[in-house]
This record gives structure tokens, C-alpha cells and sequence, in this order.
DNA sequence: GCCGGTCCTTCACGGCGACGAAACAAACAT
DNA sequence: ATGTTTGTTTCGTCGCCGTGAAGGACCGGC
């Protein structure tokens, strides 16, 4: 709910953090123009029921779109997904970083070697071994690493 | 533009068409709640300029849709459309390549053939065997691989 | 119609390479 | 001392790609 143009900057915060946000447009005032889905606006005066359609529709989307919620991996190896937690060590944390950089796309297998092992990498296999060990890992999450032969990984919530 | 509730039955219509559409809801009616983005509504009487910039973020919307309509290749072997996405191996990512450009036109065998192996074709099958996997995979995002006889092959949606 | 041919579809097979996974052993942490 | 992390070996599996062969679909001439 947010007041408009006189909470022009408070908008442009809940804009930014993909929260969803009804706008309150008095007369004589253009409304604001986004075609992002989360955004709708009414014209005051307004009736409570109108309001109050018009949140709910908003909250439908927003629920819509949290589903596509990504996963968050902090600096003490912990992988975070909707109030559940797994531990991640050390190399596993650092192939996860690179996964989620670039969550939903392909990573080389180079750039997980280079990420998981600065210094060089070991052996031929070792890669393969611990993404089957953090495929174990994530399993409980709902993610899934798919593998895209001859080109690399791609991490993504579970089908 | 739709009137609620008496043109009901249009409505009902225009959802299913998945065209974009504003209802409009006059005094003391409950307007219909969807989440699809692609539907709005306003409370009458309502003034021209709050008429026209619904409609205007609705246009953008359905013109955001519509991209997300045709088919992306990307440059690590992965084909997304709507939220899924498959993988192709080398010579079907480059097959796919001349038919996307080409987007609902025919492509010529010949071309087919000098896109997936600029070194010269192997064998003389060997182009048809791989439209048949192409297809397969094209399958479950909705895309066909049409025959256009001694001309060549046709991709679109499928019907 | 019937027939010939051409064009296209589909399957089954084999080689090759990429990938998956278990099992073992050593290093490490608590 | 026990459990965890990590690297290695080894073997099995599966995907990719080309080949051959057995039909279907279509189009002409007769």
C-alpha cells in the first residue's frame, strides 16, 4: 500500500525488492505505468471492496512467485531453501557458489574446477565424485543439478 | 474491453484465447478476480486517461508474453520456451540454429545439411534420422518440426 | 484405377566417449 | 576414538552419432 507521488521513493524501494504493492492515486494524478505483474494501482476515492479485490489478485501473483525462490548460501557453508538448511564443506561450498551464480544456466565443467580447486585440480574424476556427493546433499531441498552432457551443470528446483 | 457481467460468455472466450483484455465493471457489481496478468479492470464511471493507461500496461504485457512466446537457443546447447528448456546435443543445437532463424519458414534440407556439418555431409540419411531425434526432443515444449515435401522442414508451435 | 519412382520416416545396431557411482584409503576435525 | 571430508581407482551405464534396412506417403505416367 503506498501513497502516491508523495511516497514516490518508498515505491521505488518495494520496486526494487520485488515485493508486491498496491498504489493509491489521488484525483487529478497520472498513475504510475509498469507492466511488472506485482504492480497495480487504484483511484481514490475508492470503495473498501475494490481495495480489497484488487489485493487479493495482487497477493494470487505474489504467492505465484515465490515459488520460484532461490536459494541462499552463506559464508559459514550454510545452503538455505524455504525454512530448511543443509551444511555445505569446503569444496562443495565453493562449487555451490559458482551454481548459483548463475542459478538456472549452464556452468563449464572448467568453472567448477576452477571454482572448487584454485589451485589446480587434482585428478579426472574428482569433479564427478562431488557433485554426486552434493546432489546427496541437496536432494532434501528440492534442487537438482542436471547434467547438460559435454557442456557442463545447471542447478534448479526440482520438477 | 469487456462489460461485466453482461458479456459473460465473451469473457470467457478471451480468457481461453489468452488474449489481454480490461473488463469493465460498472457501480454496486463485484468485479471477476483472476491472477492472470493479462486481465484487468476498472470500476464506471471511469475517466479516459485511467481507462488508457490499463490498457496501456496491458499491451505491454501481452507483448512481454508474446516473447516468451518464440523459442531461445542459447550458446550452451539449451532451448528454453515457457519455463522449461532442453538440452540439444552439437548437431541438433546447430540444426535447431537455421530453423530458429527462420522461425515458421521453410528451411531447405540443403541448408539443414551445411549447418550441421559445415565439413560435408557423412551420409546420405543422415540428415532425416536426426530430424526424427530433433523432433522427439522438441516434443514436450510444444514445438513441431512440419515437412514441406521436396523443399524442406517448417518449425512452429505445435496446434 | 495401377504402377513406378522419389522422398521421407522410423527402427535397430555398434562404436565411442562422457558421465555416475561404489568402494577404499588417507587426512582431518571434534 | 569416532565421524566427516577428500582424493583415487574401477567399472557400469547412458547419450550421441553414423549406418543400414524396412517400410510409408506422395506424385507422376499409363
Amino acid at each position: 500500500m503506498v501513497r502516491w507521488p508523495t511516497e514516490e521513493a518508498r515505491l521505488a524501494e518495494i520496486r526494487i525488492s520485488g515485493q508486491a504493492r498496491l498504489v493509491l492515486v489521488p484525483e487529478g494524478v497520472a498513475p504510475p505505468l509498469t507492466s511488472d505483474p506485482l504492480e497495480d494501482w487504484v483511484r481514490l476515492p475508492a470503495s473498501d471492496e475494490d481495495v480489497r479485490a484488487r489485493v487479493r489478485v495482487l497477493e494470487d501473483r505474489a504467492r505465484g512467485a515465490e515459488e520460484a525462490n532461490i536459494p541462499e548460501l552463506d559464508e559459514n557453508g550454510l545452503l538455505r531453501l524455504g525454512g530448511q538448511w543443509v551444511s555445505l564443506p569446503p569444496v562443495e561450498h565453493r562449487l555451490m557458489g559458482v551454481l548459483l551464480d548463475r542459478y538456472r544456466a549452464v556452468v563449464s565443467r572448467d568453472a567448477l574446477a576452477r571454482a572448487g580447486w584454485p589451485e589446480g585440480i587434482p585428478g579426472r574424476n574428482v569433479l564427478d565424485v562431488h557433485i554426486v556427493r552434493l546432489r546427496r546433499r541437496l536432494a532434501p531441498l528440492g534442487l537438482v543439478i542436471r547434467t547438460v552432457r559435454s557442456r557442463g551443470y545447471l542447478l534448479e528446483a526440482a520438477s
